[in-house]
DNA sequence: TGTACATCAGTGAACGCGCGTTCACTGATGTAC
DNA sequence: TGTACATCAGTGAACGCGCGTTCACTGATGTAC
């Protein structure tokens, strides 16, 4: 079974592959590996092939059987980055408890999602801006409909959609809200990454997001 | 009169040197003004130490007499970036009208300053992108009340006041806001640059920030 | 005003680096009979 | 089950590139008397 380029691992799929010959089938895992690692230490700029390639004690020329290039290379993990923030978002709307009334409950989602992906930038930094770089190209509406689901986005505009069904947001006013809730949330990420909120502390970290999202969800109602 | 490392230069400063000899005085300027025009056209990553003093004619080391470091030259970039956005916001602010109801009035400033930095990035992408590529330290409390005050950031801080001042904002909401803010505006312009919205229409764009304005000033106010 | 001198801005050669990518190869794997 | 063969994954040498930075230099500028 032979992966496909745009298709990301999954967490369980991204395991240490020890197997001394890569004839027919680990390397491809094992390169991919690697580069998540490069990337998650210093971003998308820290993957190079032939860094990729030492790690995993190959020849400098390996990879390129696997990814025409490193542009796919990063777009590899770029797909596997927003795979495991999708998730993490997934994760976090699974764990909203399901009582009380559905406007709260709809919002309180919207929140969740938004928590889990400012809780991914702060954790996971170099994936964060691998995911979102522009170095690489995104595959607009690239196909695959099962990435595309668990694409961020994705997971957002369903929450916009909970919130409309529930009649916290007006239809009418629904245009653009999707944008403006990614735009804020994304904003505050970078911010706290690689802006002048580096440097705060975790208290007021704590308390800029929470003011953040009580913004946009009094911003919505 | 010799300029220093940390002052930008205004637009009217940064004017084309002929000068055939750069011997005391030109050399300095000549290479910021060819570092911004590369940040300009390729963002941060395009700034070279050897492209900028091949573009200004002069051996490929004479740019140390003046800059320390590569990362010397891309400060003195961002100071410049940072300062023109500043300007075109405070060129903004000065433009909204002193008529009307003072609470509207202080909204209005704060969407101004808004869409001047949206109108920035989308005018000036590479050049926003150095302004705040985290490549580059950036001078937390630098010192220069001057420069300071023409930051995006406290400039955005001066609208909240007002909002405080005039009553649109209780001020024991507003710990915070002028970061969600800020957050919320940054987070559209990286989307609108480098991300999925750098796709869209210039029709959709203008629906997409008048949205994200919206929802701002209605979850402050 | 003119000469001697100090200063320092810009030169040019050189060092060392790591990168992406190519190409003919070899040797391990899988397959057909 | 065993041999002959085809396939193709990984090798290793090589190309060409541009970068940041150093250092001893030279020659233009400014200054003191």
């Amino acid at each position: 079974m032979r992966r496909d380029d745009t298709t990301p691992l999954s967490d369980a799929t991204l395991v240490s592959v020890t197997a001394q010959s890569y004839h027919h089938g680990n390397l491809r895992q094992a390169l991919l590996e690697r580069a998540v690692e490069l990337a998650r230490a210093g971003g998308p700029d820290a993957v190079t092939v032939r860094d990729v390639q030492r790690a995993v004690g190959v020849s400098h020329s390996a990879a390129y059987r696997h990814y025409a290039d490193r542009h796919a290379l990063l777009g590899a993990v770029q797909q596997y980055g927003l795979g495991v923030l999708g998730d993490a978002m997934l994760a976090a709307l699974a764990e909203v408890p399901n009582r009380g009334p559905r406007r709260r409950r709809a919002l309180a989602r919207l929140r969740a999602t938004g928590k889990a992906y400012l809780n991914f930038a702060q954790t996971e930094p170099g994936l964060f801006r691998t995911a979102f770089s522009p170095e690489v190209a995104e595959p607009v509406d690239g196909g695959d409909a099962q990435i595309e689901a668990r694409h961020p986005f994705q997971i957002l505009i369903g929450c916009i959609d909970d919130l409309v069904t529930v009649g916290v947001l007006a239809a009418h006013r629904r245009d653009g809200v999707a944008e403006a809730a990614w735009s804020a949330v994304h904003g505050l990420a970078t911010l706290l990454i690689d802006g002048p909120l580096a440097a705060a502390e975790p208290a007021r970290r704590e308390l800029v997001i929470e003011r953040l999202l009580d913004v946009v969800e009094d911003g919505i109602r």
